[in-house]
DNA sequence: TTGTATGCGTTATCAA
DNA sequence: TTGATAACGCATACAA
């Protein structure tokens, strides 16, 4: 059996409340009795009890950390900023992974972290309004990565910038036959990243006086497979696009391979971009935006922290900014092409070209 | 104020005993008390308290998980897969990343999850000897994956033969002079799998009557940073490999950039095998040992709820195959170098190179 | 500075 | 089948 608090009290001769506060460094304990009762705790091997010390106290000490996939790149780097910082401040990560779809309905049915966590963390989930109200409802701090819920924190990236900055980079290369591999879209609950991006993308062109081409827009689901297909789907047009803007480095990645089987390359016959900087864009030399992704992690633990100390009263919304890394896969385009009436891109100096990482 | 056991227990007038019995299904409770009940707990919104619970009945239903990374993709294919089968079985996962060296010592110190964990399950991590009885002496289950301690559950590959497939595969394809670009070693703890590969590799070498040579063997720390380094050194040397076996395919990715920056070719200039199967080793259709990750997982987390259920008595050691993924980073040697004397190797039919995925 | 006593929300034992 | 009640191990208001 393992030693309780009174074990020690006891053993230091005095009561359980001295040894509690000895314990955790409370004020109030003379240097000598602390000593007497933190040596008895050593010989006794005495390690709290953290489901008392939460029943007694109402702190958990553990935030929950919700999100749709663990076992992908991004979320990965996230939870270990998370993780992180949470660590150095003694706290512990729940992870509540609710990808399966039955066990995202049953969590908001049952809500098992209700009373067993000090905070949450929501990592670019689909929720719907309901889903949201019940997160609220719990009562503890929510951090928001990537979309919004009234009343709690957030951190994000500017994703209008950052991929209308990716389609720029291609439009100053010349291209005005640009496709756009989207992600997750046509979920009805609020995950609004792909939208965003997506409205900035054809912002972008109307900008640029390029006519809107809905099939110039493929999806690919932030998969590496379905980015293949999607760009398989692109170069079968009629009249196909000489650069694609993929909003994530997987679907980059898997455009890139549908180039290679079709013997095609980057740039040479297709410019392609990507959104992440995952961390073999660089072994493939794609070009991309960069978003720092584990120190998001740490912004959202950070602003947890902040919250469950009382160190700040409001919520607070961080945007952390992106950044355009030239690389090997997005290149000038050819020649402007006869069939359009638009004027040719006007040669010049092409900054993006020169700096191999140029900040947005 | 949350809804209490005591709540419901008056507004379905029962005692808290019977709300307690019949919320969780035991046996013993008439049909009607136990709807009543559960109407009850439906409009009070009630939901447990974990902690509460917890510290009445010793068991916490959550299972710990320690590990040296989370971040990087093995490992989050293995949390991935315990994951699935722990939260099918309504357990949560407590994630503890013993990555940084002064959390690790501080584990091990405080012994922070005892009390709070019903199970542990350890991922590749280097323990000391002290280290791996302070896990068992928390006296819950204990399934390691990779490395052994004695009275725990085990899941892992047969690291021997998967690293001596993938010599033999160079071996087979004529190449005798064959570098390795080994994982993290010179760790005085117990983290066994770079030893067991490096040692089957010297293994096969000596079976095939190729000399061993040091120089041959460079460090790469599982990194691919560090992969590209080890490349770097072992192509600066005098007699360089033709083929390079590198134990984890994030270090071959990094041995390939280095080709790449060197203008060389896989498998042209050099022949370069990997170990995992990562998910972007068919982008960079890299040779490689596939091993299934995210099933590994699956498994520790079985055999942990076989202990906890009682289902299994002893402790039980499941191994699961690795196997040979031939793809284009491997090809046949050029020419026999004129200054070994050893046999060229025999012409003949090749099974690893025609079969693009080998049962090994 | 230290001790006493109560409460935290369950589960489990025993009795009814 | 149900109820009363004693743990479970700690934190804390209050008293000393």
């Amino acid at each position: 059996m393992a030693a309780s608090i009174i074990d020690v009290a006891r053993r230091a001769d005095v009561s359980t409340a001295t040894v509690s506060r000895a314990l955790r460094g409370l004020p109030n304990v003379s240097e000598a009795t602390r000593e007497r009762v933190l040596r008895a705790a050593e010989e006794l091997q005495y390690s709290i009890s953290p489901h008392a010390s939460s029943l007694a106290s109402g702190r958990t000490g553990t935030v929950g950390v919700v999100l749709p996939f663990v076992n992908r790149w991004f979320y990965s780097q996230v939870v270990a900023g998370i993780d992180s910082v949470l660590r150095a401040n003694d706290h512990d990560l729940l992870l509540y992974n609710l990808g399966d779809e039955r066990v995202h309905e049953r969590f908001f049915a049952r809500m098992p972290l209700r009373r067993r966590v000090d905070a949450l963390i929501v990592l670019n989930l689909p929720l719907s309004a309901a889903e949201c109200e019940a997160l609220v409802s719990m009562e503890v701090p929510v951090a928001v990565l990537g979309t919004r819920i009234p009343g709690c924190w957030h951190v994000s990236i500017d994703n209008a910038e950052g991929a209308s900055t990716a389609v720029r980079h291609l439009i100053n290369l010349g291209h005005r036959r640009i496709g756009m591999i989207t992600g997750a879209l046509g979920d009805p609950r609020g995950f609004t990243t792909p939208i965003v991006r997506q409205h900035a993308y054809r912002t972008v062109l109307a900008q640029a006086g390029i006519p809107y081409d809905p099939d110039l827009e493929a999806p690919g689901y932030f998969g590496i497979e379905e980015g293949a297909s999607a760009m398989a789907q692109l170069l079968s047009l009629p009249d196909p696009p000489t650069a694609v803007f993929a909003e994530s480095d997987q679907m980059a990645f898997g455009a890139l391979r549908t180039l290679n089987r079709m013997g095609l390359k980057a740039p040479d016959d297709v410019s392609v971009i990507g959104f992440d900087n995952h961390e073999t864009a660089e072994l493939l030399d794609l070009t991309t935006i960069a978003q720092p992704v584990a120190h998001q992690g740490e912004l959202l633990a950070r602003q947890i922290l902040d919250a469950l100390s009382g160190a700040s009263e409001e919520p607070t919304r961080v945007v952390v900014p992106t950044r355009l890394v030239v690389r090997g896969t997005t290149g000038a385009a050819r020649v402007a092409r006869p069939q359009h009436r638009h004027p040719s891109p006007r040669p010049g100096p092409e900054p993006d070209q020169h700096d191999r990482t140029t900040a947005r």
